[in-house]
DNA sequence: AGACGTGTTGACTTTAACGTAAAAAGACGG
DNA sequence: CCGTCTTTTTACGTTAAAGTCAACACGTCT
């Protein structure tokens, strides 16, 4: 029993246009199924959508985002192709802990200004009379 | 003591182009001063360029970017200009949270992918005799 | 003075990732 | 069966973020 999804219903799930689908199935990104012209879309074709898009939120090109699909579903025969996918796969990992740390450093500095603002509304609320200095980061001399 | 950076040294350290610098200036991203027409980077704009490029390995573009560095060098004095800064430093953190989300399901599933072709590299080397199944990933019935 | 390296400005071009619009073909409800 | 709605295809437009190219301005080394 394959259950099928229709574009509209992809594209409201996921608050995307049809265009953005059909431009993703024209970059090769995913491949619906066709009942006469239309578009069938599979529980797989979803979780494909959804890749693409989590990819696409962490910042990477639809070119990139078809080369890591393309890994998952890929197990090469030849030894040579599953060291090649084996660089690919440590390449992409150190970029993701790349962004995982550029994450931190910027939550750590929300933080920081969150700080800033607060005590700043303390002061203006308990009374609007002595100045505060300016909030500095670090470094800028 | 203000040490001051070229262009081309900061292109150098970051590996972008001048007009790549160029550009994030005429977008109000950095402002250099002029000793005549050279452009001189203080370290504060160099910090700038580096959260520049840090918001944009994040997939930020370079409008977001441009409110979240203008975030930290704000001190409104206003309480609801406060109110309106706490916002958007909330949205930003759920963003950045996402984020994470998103890079820890990403890693997840990488370590599954390199898994499945370390086993498959085994079977090859052991005895390229016995055939294996495809690497399925969860749902996609 | 001439040549060289570096920097600047301005204009035009490019690429990715869609948006928009038009025309035609199915699908569906009354 | 007809009108309405969705879908498809095709084609052109748009936006962000630079790349490329040309011409010109400095400073300086020789």
């Amino acid at each position: 029993m394959q259950r099928y999804y229709t574009i509209t219903q992809l594209t409201q799930e996921f608050d995307i246009t049809t265009r953005t689908l059909r431009f993703y199935e024209a970059q090769g990104l995913v491949s619906p199924t066709r009942r006469g012209r239309q578009r069938l879309y599979t529980p797989g074709d979803r979780t494909r959508i959804k890749l693409i898009l989590r990819g696409k939120r962490l910042g990477f090109s639809l070119n990139e985002i078809k080369e890591m699909i393309e890994m998952y579903g890929s197990a090469p025969g030849e030894t040579g192709q599953l060291r090649l996918l084996l660089d690919r796969i440590a390449a992409r990992r150190a970029e993701l802990l790349e962004k995982q740390r550029d994450i931190e450093l910027t939550l750590v500095e929300l933080d920081d200004v969150e700080a800033g603002a607060k005590a700043r509304m303390v002061e203006l609320e308990t009374g609007p009379n002595q100045l505060s200095g300016a909030v500095t980061t670090s470094e800028d001399k």
